[in-house]
DNA sequence: AATGCTCCCAACCGCAACTAT
DNA sequence: CATAGTTGCGGTTGGGAGCAT
């Protein structure tokens, strides 16, 4: 089956949102609610954008409980711990953090914690990145049991969940209900106390 | 003060999965 | 069941801001 063409690109207006459009978007999500159909939003909305790129607007930005910036060293915490065992499923990632987006948290674990994970490349894909990172990464069997099984039921380990022979296998959409809370994590010993 | 470089973030692109008909 | 249309995802890029020389 051919990929349908999400909009005429010729069409469409491109590059970075005015405050205009942005308040547009707001406005008819709001007066609307969930949005059905993102490629009938803007016309319906009065933008000429693409519909995608309404839903990306909104999503990653405009979405009134979207935090910006200001992580945590427990979100930094489960970040890396979750990209060790589960690779870059930012949707599924970003889906432990209230209020990250995951196009943020890719952005994020590009130009910050990759690096503290011990300037992981694509040459050498790492298994399991070095460094300060890495201590999030690979709990010990202690510490790690304390944290995951605090959670209750049945989104317990990570580890268990996406073991390798997961992740070969194409997660397909990942059903975020099953997913367990960032509070899960609260109980993992902060970087601070597992550097001391 | 001017220029060049690096970093960061918003946005785009293309593909795959899902859903409706 | 097959096809078309829509949504979601991950990778990549362009441009602005800040910093160093």
């Amino acid at each position: 089956m051919g990929r349908a063409p999400c909009c005429d690109k010729a069409s469409v207006k491109r590059g970075p949102w005015s405050p205009e459009e942005d308040e547009l978007l707001r406005s008819y999500v709001r007066s609307h609610g969930a949005v059905g159909n993102w490629i009938a939003l803007p016309q319906k909305a009065g933008l000429n954008r693409c519909g995608k790129s309404c839903r990306l607007r909104w999503l990653n930005y405009l979405r009134p409980d979207i935090k910006h910036g200001g992580y945590t060293e427990q979100e930094d915490m489960v970040i890396c711990s979750l990209y060790n065992s589960i690779g870059s499923r930012w949707s599924i990632i970003a889906s432990k953090l209230p209020g990250r987006t995951d196009n943020d948290v890719k952005n994020y674990w590009n130009t910050k914690l990759k690096k503290k994970a011990g300037g992981a490349t694509i040459a050498t894909p790492p298994p399991a990145p070095q460094s300060q990172c890495a201590s999030y990464m690979q709990p010990s069997p202690a510490s790690a049991s304390s944290a995951v099984t605090t959670a209750s039921g049945d989104a317990g380990s990570f580890g268990a969940m996406y073991s390798p022979s997961h992740q070969a296998a194409p997660l397909g959409h990942y059903n975020v209900n099953t997913a367990a809370p960032l509070a899960e994590f609260s109980a993992m010993p902060t970087p601070a106390a597992a550097n001391s």
